[in-house]
DNA sequence: AATGCCGGGGA
DNA sequence: TCCCCGGCATT
């Protein structure tokens, strides 16, 4: 029997044009924290226009607002559930079922990451 | 509802 | 042996 797997997506896929793994001058001023980890890292902010001359009185830059998709509000109380244990399920899901463990898939005790 | 895993089952 | 789901425990 055929497995209805969609076997497409690559492991490594991270969206950076121009390659630079760092990409991101770590010496920005303002300081990107990547804290929600998400498998689809949505980025939807204005990144660029570095000059920035021309005397302004008092302009408050005030933060960049970088929202992208934080379902979890409640930043300490985000566990899901079962505090411990960030496994390949909710890593990956299960539409990428096929990058769990062997133990994972086979809803086995993970192999992984075993906390 | 969802993850995580044992036990049990199919090819 | 390799592969997976039912159902339970837990939150």
């Amino acid at each position: 029997m055929m497995k209805t797997h969609s076997e497409a997506t690559a492991p490594v896929s991270i969206p950076s044009t121009g390659s630079a793994s760092a990409g991101f001058t770590p010496t920005n001023s303002s300081s990107f924290s990547i804290s929600w980890q998400s498998p689809p890292v949505t980025f939807t902010g204005a990144m660029g226009s570095p000059s920035n001359s021309q005397g302004f009185g008092d302009q408050r830059a005030q933060t960049i607002a970088v929202i992208s998709s934080p379902p979890r509000a409640t930043a300490a109380l985000s566990r899901k559930v079962r505090g411990e244990g960030k496994k390949c399920r909710k890593v990956y899901g299960m539409e990428n079922r096929d990058m769990w463990c062997t133990a994972c898939r086979w809803k086995k005790a993970c192999q992984r990451f075993t906390d």
